[in-house]
RNA sequence: CGGGGUGUAGCGCAGUCCGGUAGCGCGCUUGCUUUGGGAGCAAGAUGUCGGGGGUUCGAAUCCCUCCACCCCGACCA
């Protein structure tokens, strides 16, 4: 590719509206232009890296056996009824309805469609495992859409599904997706970390999220350096900190503390560290008639140490909380504790509570707490003693760095990360909605077990540039650059032996196997560089007049900014090494 | 959806308070000069000032209304 015959159309300054680095550079770069909120085209530059991830997920994925097919972007609203999904996905399923009146969905994912496909074609147990996927736009109506191509609405995804036997079966296409996925992102030269996830309504330990480690990433992820342990911070188990109560060696006493209201503000008039103090959250679980109509509200009281944050998913998982639950209001709070937020407390609030202790907490002794009176608190509560020991005691805060490791392998760290691919086990749900059955050797009639595996094509192009960039802008990893090597042609319009030699490296890169693009604009050499070095390309040779005349060109890489002289004919070999020692 | 904000040339912005023929920088076109890190000079082209309505002799500017976009807010590739 010649740059003279190619499009490219650089900017020196980012529009206004840009937010991360990654959208800042795309845009910068010519790579993407936003057409509406969230959605957005993709230049001949973008779609080449674009092209380029897909290719090595397609070969992954058919070489661990899945086959690829492709499933309509509009699907008919008679499947997401089958399975109840047309009514619980809300608003970020796009409806439309065609000429006759007839409801669609443009497909935020593919379950239905797919299991579908396997009611009718997956008859026999001979047929089994299978595993369709397909790389598709996928579109949902993000109620915020943002961070250019990361939390675009319309975007690209591999979703894959598998169909089996049995949860035995099942579960080894998950461990051969999970191993698939690892080889994607390791070709593709990210660095990332798998984690386990929420397994939500399924169940079981079968739900991985791939993220890639980024500052900028919008999850936090919990892992052990020293071991494979990894997890999203939702579902990281946090153990009690304190591994026996110590016994009461404080009276209990009331405190005036007028106007602090916050934990920090408590502990640091008392003079004490936040680990004295015990955090007072009160939440509200509504029961509801048919109707959704409100017939009951219980208020519980969850309790977790001062300088820890309460997890709302495992707080989920408390008999009394599964239902769902909301912070509950002030005006609830005044009823049942007599007192506003900021003076609350597990000891003798008005009216009975639930009250539920955090596993650190409940061994804690001397503690600080609200006194359930406006401008008070207590100091050196104790459990048993000045209070009954809580009805429940759970782990329901999330950990924080430095915590010890749920497989005993030293201390957590705290990372953030982009979600840019998930697999997850389904079991029965789909097929049973759907009646999807093959007949088993036995004769019978069985659902399939099936798994779902996902991965976002164009938001990897978004993380790739947030994990990877400097100053001067992209860093692409090789597997995904538009191109891996330029040729820089520095006097093309006035200088024959130029041309000839910038052209001959050229063809001969290309020759080689090197993806290779030759500018010949005729431009100054600062344009050429600094468009280079904002687009990224990970190789550059500069060929000029004056180097010429001492018999070299030069090599620069774009990511350890080595820079060398070379003989002409040496040119192509370093390019080689270079790409060869993964680079 | 709730809260905050912004819409003026392809991009970045000024002008709006205080109404009077729409500007600057980058980019783009042409010419000359220049030529190894985003060149200089000269001449040019490009605007429904987000849309609609109103006030006024006159509206980018004041009023009403609609729209789009951005930012902050717990379920996601």
């Amino acid at each position: 590719m010649r740059a003279s015959q190619f499009h490219l159309n650089t900017l020196k300054e980012a529009p206004a509206d840009a937010e991360v680095v990654s959208q800042k550079l795309m845009l910068r770069a010519g790579m993407i232009r936003k057409v509406a909120a969230g959605i957005y085209d993709y230049m001949p530059l973008a779609l080449r890296s674009i092209r380029k991830i897909e290719a090595i997920v397609r070969d992954e994925l058919n070489r661990a056996g899945a086959l690829e097919i492709s499933m309509p972007l509009m699907q008919p609203a008679e499947l997401w009824q089958e399975t109840g999904r047309w009514d619980k996905m809300g608003e970020e399923m796009l409806r439309l309805k065609d000429r006759h009146g007839r409801d669609f969905a443009l497909q935020p994912t593919s379950e239905e469609v797919v299991t579908d496909i396997a009611r009718q074609e997956l008859k026999s147990y001979r047929q089994l495992p299978r595993n369709f996927y397909q790389i598709q736009t996928k579109f949902r109506d993000e109620r915020r859409p943002r961070f250019g191509v990361m939390r675009g609405r319309e975007f690209i995804m591999k979703d894959g599904y598998s169909f089996d036997r049995d949860r035995d079966a099942a579960g080894k296409s998950y461990d051969a997706m999970f191993a698939a996925y690892r080889r994607i992102f390791e070709r593709i030269g990210l660095q990332y970390r798998a984690v386990a996830a929420d397994t939500g309504a399924i169940g079981g330990d079968r739900s991985h999220e791939f993220q890639v480690i980024a500052d900028t990433g919008e999850d936090a992820i919990a892992y052990c350096p020293h071991s494979d342990y990894a997890a999203n911070i939702e579902l990281a188990e946090a153990l009690p900190l304190l591994a026996t109560r110590a016994a009461p060696a404080a009276p209990l006493a009331r405190i005036a503390t007028p106007g602090y209201e916050t934990c920090a503000d408590v502990t640091a008039f008392l003079g004490l560290p936040l680990t004295r103090i015990v955090k007072s959250l009160v939440l509200a679980a509504d029961e509801t008639d048919e109707h959704g109509k409100i017939v009951n509200t219980t208020i519980w009281l969850l309790l977790v140490r001062g300088d820890h944050e309460l997890n709302a998913l495992k707080a989920g998982k408390i008999d009394g909380l599964k239902a769902g639950f909301r912070f509950a209001s002030e005006a609830e709070i005044v009823e049942n504790f007599g007192c506003k937020p900021g003076y609350l407390g597990p000891i003798a609030p008005q009216k009975p509570v639930h009250v539920a202790a955090d596993r650190t907490v409940v061994n804690m002794a001397d503690f600080v707490c609200g006194a359930n009176d406006e401008g008070y608190h207590y100091t050196g509560a104790n459990w048993g003693r000045d209070l009954p020991e809580p009805e429940i005691v759970a782990d329901i805060r999330n950990v924080v760095a430095g915590d010890a490791s749920p497989d005993g392998k030293g201390e957590l760290a705290i990372d953030r990360g982009i979600e840019v691919g998930h697999v997850f086990y389904l079991g029965d749900k789909y097929s049973r909605a759907m009646n999807a059955t093959f007949l088993d050797v036995d004769g019978k009639p069985r659902f399939f077990e099936m798994g779902c595996y996902g991965i976002g094509i164009t938001r990897i192009l978004g993380a790739a540039i947030e994990q990877n960039n400097d100053a001067r802008g992209i860093v692409w990893p090789t597997a995904i650059a538009p191109f891996e090597a330029v040729v820089c042609a520095v006097g093309w319009g006035k200088s024959a032996t130029v041309r000839d030699e910038a052209t001959r490296l050229y063809e001969a890169l290309r020759a080689a196997g090197v993806d290779t693009l030759l500018d010949d604009r005729d431009e100054r050499p600062g344009v050429m560089f600094a468009d280079w070095e904002l687009i990224g390309v990970p190789h550059r040779i500069t060929v000029g007049e004056r180097g010429l005349k001492e018999g070299i060109v030069e090599y620069q890489s774009r990511r350890d900014g080595e820079q060398l002289k070379l003989a002409p004919d040496a040119l192509v070999g370093q390019v080689l090494a270079r790409l060869k020692a993964g680079d």
